[in-house]
This record gives C-alpha cells, structure tokens and sequence, in this order.
DNA sequence: CGAAAATTTGAAATCGCTTTGAATGCCGCA
DNA sequence: TGCGGCATTCAAAGCGATTTCAAATTTTCG
C-alpha cells in the first residue's frame, strides 16, 4: 500500500493524501476524516526510506556500544528506558556493536557519511573523550550520558558521582571506618574520578587522608571484584569498609568477605553503587545492601527526552542534567568494629 | 558528499561511478580503481535512506524488546552477538521497546507496514506463538530464538533445554537426590517446558516421579528465586537440591539456602543455567557453581547469520539449529547428605 | 580494411514520499 | 456581471541512490 494507491483508492492526488495525513491546515477537514479513515482502514504507513529520502530526516537514533564487559547488564535497562520515549516519536533507535576505541570511531563516520541517524546517544565518556570530539566534527548532534571536558559545550545527563561518593564515604567515616576500600572503575572514564574526587573530598573535610593501596581501577565484574577485594583484605591492617561500584562489583566483594571468614554487616562494611536493576535488588540481599541509587532506566528515558529537544534547536548549552544520588542506608554499613 | 558530486568530481556519470562502487563487471578496471580511490578519499557513502528506496531492501533488522523484567541482563549479551555480525553485512540493528503484547503486535504491524527492516529476530516464544503467526502473516522473515508449533515451518535456532534438564537431574538423581526443586520460566514459554520435560523424563527413567510441589514457575530475578526457594525450604522434607532457571535465580536460591541456615554444596545442591555473562561466572562462585552451560552471545551472532541466509532464500524447513547444552559440574553439586 | 562483437560509458526512468507553484471552484461584493 | 480573495486540490519537481536501455568506443577477425 503506497501512497499512490490510497490516493486513488481515495480519488485524489497524493498531495491531498500527504497533506491530510501530516495535518497541514490547507486541506478540507471532511476530506482529511475521509483519508485518515481509509488510511486506519487499509493499514496505510508511508515508507520509511522514501519519508527519511524526502524529508531529509532519518528518524532514527543511534547508539553504538563497545565490548559487552564494559556495559554489562546495564544496557538493557537504559536501553529501554530510551526506547520507550522514543517510540512514542517515531524515532527508532539503532544499535550497533563493536570491539574496540577504534572501530567505535569508525562506526560514527559511517553513521555520519550514510545520515542513517539524526543524532546519537553517547556514553561512558572519558575526560576528555575522543568520541565527542569526532561527533562534533561530524556535526552528529549528541547527548552524552556523562560528563566531558571539551572546548566546545555539549548537552549532558550525568548522576552526581562525586556527591555521592562523597556521602557514602563520610557516612563510613562517621561510623568509624578509616580504612575504606574504593572498587572504582576504570581510570580516565569520568564518572570514576568523579568518584574519586567524592570519596578523596570526604576525608579532606575531616583532615583524613585515603590510603592510595585501597583504591583500585577495574571493571564491574563479579571476578575482578573478588580479586581485588581478597587482595585487599589480606593486606593488614584489612580494609573495614568497601565502596562497590556497582552491584556486580558488590557481589564479588561480598564473595572475598565471605571467603576471608568474615561476616558483611559485621566486621565489614559495604555501600555500592545501585543503578537498579529489575533482576537484582540490593534490598533483597542478605545482608540487606547499602546503596547510593540512581535508576539507569530513569535516565534512558530522560535522555532520549534531551535527545528530541537538542534536534529541536534547543541550544546545547542549556541542556545540562545532574541527578541526584540517593544514599539508602540498610544493613550491610554498620559502626566499625576493630 | 553525494553520488553526484563524486561524479562531478572524476568527470564520469552517476551511473559508472555506482557501478565502479558496486563492483559490476561492465566497468573499467582502470576507472573502477579511480573511482574507488576518490570515494575513500572524500569519504563518500551513499545515503542510507536513497540507497534503501532505490533498492527496496531496509538494510536493517529488528528485535523488539518487550519490559526489560523479562529480558534481564540476558539480552545486552545477545544483541552484541547479534550486532558483531550484522555490522559485517551494512545491516543495522533497530531496537524497539514496548510494554506489553498487546504493544508488541503493534510494532510488528508498524515495521511491516512502513517496511523498515528486512527481518527480525523473535525471542522468548511460546508454545504457540502469536507473534510468530503475525509475522508469517505480515511475510517479515524472521528467525526464532527458541521453538514454537504453529502451522508453517519457521527458522529457529535453540537450545536443547530439554537435553540440558535431563542430564542435570539425571545427576542429581544418581547423587542420590530425591527432592529438587525446579525453578523454572514462565509456564506457556516453550523453553520452560522443555525443561519440564527433560526434568520428568530424567524421574520417568527411573521409575520415579518428580514432586509437584517442588516444580515453580516465575521470572528469572534474585528475589523471585528467594521467595520461591525460602517457601521450598520450609517445607517438610525439604528439597536437598535446587535447579535454578538462570544465574540470577541461582543468587536469588543460594541467599535462601544461607538464610535457612543450609550451606550450598553440603546440605543442599544446585545446578543453574548459565547463559555466560561476562560479568558474572559461575566459576567465581563461592562455592562455584555446577552450570548448565550454553554461550547467548554465541547464539546471537549464529542468529545473525541464520537470518541473511533466510534473506538470501534459503527454505525455512532447511534453518533449524538445536544447540547442545554442557553439564559443567562444579562444587554445588554433591551427593546428597540427609 | 571494415563490419560485427565486445567493452565501456551515459541519459533518463524509477523507488515512494514531500513540497512548490499553479489551477480550480466558489464566494462575496462592487 | 465580473473580479479579487479564499479555500481546496493537483501536477510536477525534487530527495539520492540504482538500473534499464541506448550510445559511444574499442577490439576482433574474416
């Protein structure tokens, strides 16, 4: 069913037909009910290629991800939270895939050189992220998922890291702990030295400085997360507290306190980074687990909103977000106990 | 950048130079090499949504993603499998998210309808599948990631669910357990009763049967799997061994299992699906974990393949893959201890 | 050498839509 | 009656590629 054919189903001309069915005001409101009927009726969708060939706009966004270990099962949540703003615009969200930095870069030329998509989400930046750069070059407009430091502005979404950090660890502090582990990710990536700079702060406001050993860079696995944390806390004196990165990490710190023949909620301490997954909850831990929460999904579905203003027009200096961190205290952060 | 400025700019036509880059065999060795060149070197590449149009193919695939609950961090796996060989192929990958049924049928109409991929991907089936049955109806190829019995033949790929439980209980049974619990998928999803198959098979060869009581049905999240098994637990005689749908299902029983005061691999046993993530391994499991074992990023990219070769009209009843699943025996799984 | 065949190139049609610019019909009003 | 103005409708020209069909050039060979 093309267009061609409703309007001679419909005995008028194509341009009518258009017109009637993206709601110019020049057409006969009896007409435009007669198309819009004929076109529920008959299941009428123009085509895409031809729309996107015609209007210049592709209708789509893309994402491009990098290595499943890096996002780990947080994609999916953010991924739908994205999708379901956007469906609801008729923009549909590209995913592609690849291996490496490099790769990822040449995927962005690609998606540049075929206009195959109006704008892009971009995420896990680093400092000063190549990526960013090349998709201004590009003139891909953008919404990083993070934060970036570039000469030009770009719109952004990021979650107060460094804030908090910087509770989570002052709530260790006050509860005692001075040896506190931090599980950070990997160094150079935004959110990590963010981070950091919370949990350095927070012992900087009580004239405390963190031990540089007990601050260590990797990925969110469960695996790097237990020999990290084993190795920590066979150094003496052992760590009395962890800051997990994220709950993956949590479950391989856990893992290592157990193993150590120690008890989490008791003679050890745990606050990490929740980003809320449907399939795993901190509250349904044993020890229940401390969290600083910012739902992932939430901001998907955020982003993909910034994403429609940016294409808009809205300038992208004034498209900054910074979320709020919650700190939610259950049983796994308790007083020190030397 | 477009065709026309790159002809302009060798002084030959439209025509010779979408030969030259499409490699038909009419044109110049000679000119196809200077045709090629400046293409690289202008960075042409032809725009998506005209080369679409021209040639009637979307050069893209779907998969429509329905509430991430579902999904859980299984699906960030697969698409990348997916993606990695897609990009291969120029073919993109479009995600869609919808909430319910009810939503996803509509998304199939709409793709068909404004004809923006070639094919999709269908996961999750049912017995019968309605989705399926649409997708025939609306002449999308598809593959199927799992089986379903409607009337047409259909390409799909699976595991062998059924194989895998059988072996699993089969052991636990020739460990001497009596009482094991299966927590199993959604009743209606095919994979789970496949499982339930091999899981009484394994009893029906032995001339015993399985506990009603002891076979669940339910999502695929820690705390499902710690209601389900907390439940299983306080019942008298308890079950001595667990088997757990997915990885998420396993920490979900195993919390239970140390609430009730049990040890894993001691007084009780487990053995869980693992669809390998890379964040989270049974082998650094304490204890580990005896795993049905079978790779969802591999299936992923054997998908991907399936599907060009349906797209390149190989007969459907030809495209049927039934993947073997390992038994990997680990330290959860002992004789049974009464 | 010259006609036929083979090789190489190009002009124009096509894909299905939007949008420009022109045409049609109808009304009111002088 | 006639004409400007308004509300509607339409024919045709894009959008940027592929592809058909024809033309130009070169090669082959009797």
């Amino acid at each position: 069913m093309r267009l061609k054919d409703l309007a001679e189903h419909l005995g008028l001309s194509q341009t009518t037909v258009s017109r009637a069915l993206n709601g110019y005001p020049e057409v006969n409101e009896a007409t435009r009910r007669r198309v819009s009927d004929a076109a529920d009726a008959l299941g009428y969708r123009p085509n895409a290629s031809a729309l996107r060939l015609a209007t210049g706009r592709a209708g789509a966004i893309g994402l491009v991800l990098r290595g499943a270990d890096e996002l780990g099962p947080h994609m999916s949540e953010f991924l739908s939270g994205v999708g379901s703003h956007m469906a609801a615009q008729e923009i549909d969200v590209l995913v592609a895939t690849v291996a490496s930095h490099a790769e990822e870069l040449a995927a962005y030329r690609r998606l540049a050189a075929s206009q195959k998509v109006d704008a892009v989400i971009l995420h896990s930046p680093t400092t000063r992220d190549e990526r960013a750069e090349l998709l201004l070059e590009l003139k891909i407009p953008f919404v990083l998922h993070g934060r970036t430091e570039i000469g030009h502005p770009v719109a952004w979404l990021d979650i107060d890291n460094a804030g908090a950090l910087e509770r989570a660890t002052s709530h260790l502090l006050d509860l005692g702990h001075r040896r506190i582990a931090l599980l950070n990710g990997l160094r150079g990536q935004t959110f990590a030295e963010h981070r950091e700079q919370g949990y350095c702060a927070a012992f900087a406001d009580r004239g405390l400085t963190p031990d540089r050993g007990l601050m260590a860079n990797g990925v969110f696995t469960d695996e790097a997360a237990f020999r990290t944390a084993q190795a920590m806390l066979a150094r003496r004196p052992a760590p009395t507290a962890f800051l997990a990165g994220s709950m993956m990490t949590a479950l391989g710190v856990f893992r290592a306190i157990r193993q150590a023949g120690l008890e989490l909620g008791t003679d050890v301490s745990m606050i990490a980074h929740d980003d809320v997954f449907p399939y795993l909850n901190a509250d349904n831990m044993y020890p229940t687990m401390s969290t600083t929460r910012s739902p992932i999904r939430q901001a998907g579905a955020r982003i993909a909103d910034l994403i429609t203003q940016v294409l808009a027009g809205k300038p992208l200096e004034e498209v900054h977000e910074l979320w709020p961190v919650e700190l939610v205290l259950r049983e796994s952060s308790t007083r020190v106990r030397e």
